[in-house]
DNA sequence: AACCTTGACGTCAGTCTGACGATAAGACCG
DNA sequence: CGGTCTTATCGTCAGACTGACGTCAAGGTT
């Protein structure tokens, strides 16, 4: 380090992996790029900051709100990790803090400017090698999807896959699909129910789906599970 | 987004939350600021990207070689988390991509530049609000001790901790001091032996330690385990 | 040799788990 | 309206796992 040496500055992204169970598989959002490099790819949604002074967090805020037209505030985003090999955009060297997301399967408001673009796309699809991302992206979808599996097991996160209020088999599909498991209704019911503070019945019940009527459940305030719902 | 908006940069630093357990505690390694802002209290050691073309995770390595002395091949050594809030670093903006490191109880080399001013201290005289840190540096230290904390459940990275080789008291007293918990030696003992691939024993045992000779173990090719070692 | 210390292994009751049976409560269909 | 199908909920039971704790092994110390 001589005496010229200044601080080295670089481009700070911020890249969104998006998940949400529909049509009974896991999605993830990805939009078309629409400049180079990369160009006519799928990708991550994303972007810079907007200013200097942005927060990180809250640029990972906007950007979903940007391309989903989603209010962060009540959705799941945690940050995932940071990807700053050189290299990685052929343009300049950025540096990408990259969050995850987890939505309900709600109908994506298509109104906005970058959202008309983005659409969901089945994960194995993605990381069956069937489509090339821009970037890392498939790396990063990967790690995402590890991170939300692995996550099922100690913590409450799949209740951010459903709907403010589901039942027990919502639940389960949640579990089931992002798993690739199947699970026993009946064990998986007692489970649920056992850990405390994970669900909180709200006296209703479902009718007309033919079958006997679900306890309907809103989250509760427990974000650990113990004990653990743990994959075979 | 107007026509004349430029691409934000900003600087890219990396610090290292380096855990060891020493003297029956856990211990940070901690170094004295030297320079403004923050000048004389005690912090992360870490520091800028050495140039624009600096991969992250290898600057990571080059800091806790500097600092430390330790060659990061062997060692454990993950992201932990990335912070970047305006206003953390007075001077300028500032991202900060932290990285958490577990090490053996090895005396510090204190040899090589900036290592003179590293120390070990204690997490619990840190997180106990007995001294401020620089910067956000306790808020990372809590995250740090968090993560590992949580990961010696599920994960075999309590060995890091360990030298080469160790005995399962030596294991044991890892848990122990870093869950700040006390654990039965004897179910400990069967837990660990049962988990395929956490442990290979070398056929060697300990000798002149008062008492029978402990069988010395080696870390097998398990990163997780199953079933997990949880707290109560 | 008696005793202390630490490690390794055994016992046992209570709990949890997975596999699966039984019942409840609706829709659907003749 | 009763039979049947579907889905939800509750129960049963053997085997695995857990925590609490006893026993023996194998070295030092006095």
């Amino acid at each position: 380090m001589d005496a010229s040496w200044t601080i080295p500055t670089v481009a700070i992204a911020v890249d969104l992996a998006v998940l949400t169970v529909r049509a009974e598989r896991l999605h993830v959002l990805l939009v078309n790029r629409g400049v180079e490099p990369y160009r006519g790819r799928l990708a991550l949604p994303g972007g810079f900051l907007s200013t200097e002074d942005e927060d990180i967090d809250v640029a990972a805020a906007r950007e979903l709100a940007e391309e989903t037209g989603l209010d962060a505030a009540g959705l799941h985003l945690e940050q995932l990790r940071t990807y700053g090999a050189p290299g990685r955009d052929p343009r300049m060297r950025v540096v990408t803090v990259c969050y995850l997301a987890i939505v309900p399967n709600l109908p994506l408001p298509s109104a906005g400017g970058d959202a008309e673009r983005a659409r969901w796309v089945p994960v194995d699809r993605v990381l069956g090698r069937r489509r090339r991302l821009a970037f890392d992206h498939g790396q990063i979808i990967a790690d995402a999807v590890d991170r939300a599996r692995s996550k099922l097991e100690y913590t409450t996160l799949a209740t951010a896959f459903c709907n403010p209020e589901f039942t027990i088999s919502e639940l389960r599909r949640v579990y089931e699909i992002v798993w690739s498991e199947e699970l026993d209704a009946r064990n998986f019911h007692r489970k649920v129910t056992g850990v405390d503070g994970f669900l909180v019945a709200t006296g209703k019940r479902t009718s007309g789906n033919g079958g006997r009527p679900a306890v309907i459940y809103r989250r509760g305030p427990a974000t650990v599970l113990h004990p653990p719902i743990l994959r075979t």
